[in-house]
DNA sequence: CTCCCAGATCGTAATTATTCCGATGTAATT
DNA sequence: AATTACATCGGAATAATTACGATCTGGGAG
């Protein structure tokens, strides 16, 4: 997903493409990782010190039900939101400590099925799996 | 895990038995499913009008900490906490409409064993993982 | 059984994250 | 250029969680 191929899906879409969320989406684009609304608003403000965390948050669940953006809810009540990479759907290692994390290639598919299988009328939409922890760093660290 | 098992590995462990904490534990004891940290207030100002918040989210933590209490953070925000009975670790089926939720016997343990070995550096504590969608009724209801 | 005190609770205030709202601005269409 | 539906802004409101000083108490020592 390159950022022109993004655009021209939302104005497909009938999405305005506004600078704010023009804006938003750079970042997102920009690392292939994951954001706080606090660090996107950080960001943003560089190029729109005007804008607030409304428009933040608004964007973002714009762009989550659009399927642009996933949110993420960690341990601890850390909310996240990265860019959806369609072709790259991975989970994540996180450190408990330092909030650092890794992408995982694994995924449960088998448990997926089994589980589709098991319930059939469930309409299952999305599933988080998440492996929590110490980082090499912070476990010897302790504390 | 009953109350009077609970109750002596605490006092095995040197924490203090308080008629709040053993309040909390009933409450969570009752039935078997999670619960908001609203739900648990409620139930115990039953018996102890004059409990806190404070105490309520102290309490949940330090049980957390000694294992005995699970954090679960669904998608949406929402934190709930549940027993953790050590004998049926699962994970939930969670409706994102009315929030309704069912038990799954399907851990993806082949995924576990694999993310181990592939980052051994990481001292792994805990997972999880939850499937979310709509249920039966509230996939009829649409909306 | 009573005394004692580390630690627990209460009441309330502070903090943090998120959402709401009225006024104003603007992208895109006519 | 005018129109309008929708976005944004600034700031206030709400909700969830945490902090803190004053007070209380569970449970061990004597
Ligand atoms: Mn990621
Ligand atoms: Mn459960
Ligand atoms: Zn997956
Ligand atoms: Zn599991």
């Amino acid at each position: 997903m390159t950022l022109n191929e993004t655009l021209s899906r939302l104005k497909g879409q009938g999405v305005k493409i506004t600078p704010q969320r023009l804006e938003i989406l750079k970042v997102l684009l920009d690392e292939e990782r994951y954001y706080s609304a606090e660090e996107i608003l950080k960001k943003v403000q560089e190029s729109y010190p005007a804008i607030s965390y409304d428009t933040v948050y608004r964007t973002l669940y714009l762009f989550k039900k659009l399927g642009l953006v996933l949110e993420l809810n960690f341990q601890g009540g850390y909310r996240r939101f990265e860019f959806n990479r369609q072709d790259r759907h991975h989970h994540h290692l996180v450190c408990l400590k330092c909030g650092c994390s890794q992408k995982l290639s694994c995924c449960p598919t088998d448990c997926l099925t089994r589980i589709k299988e098991e319930h059939p009328e469930f309409a299952i939409t999305s599933h988080s799996f998440e492996i929590y922890g110490y980082c090499e760093v912070c476990r010897k660290v302790k504390s």
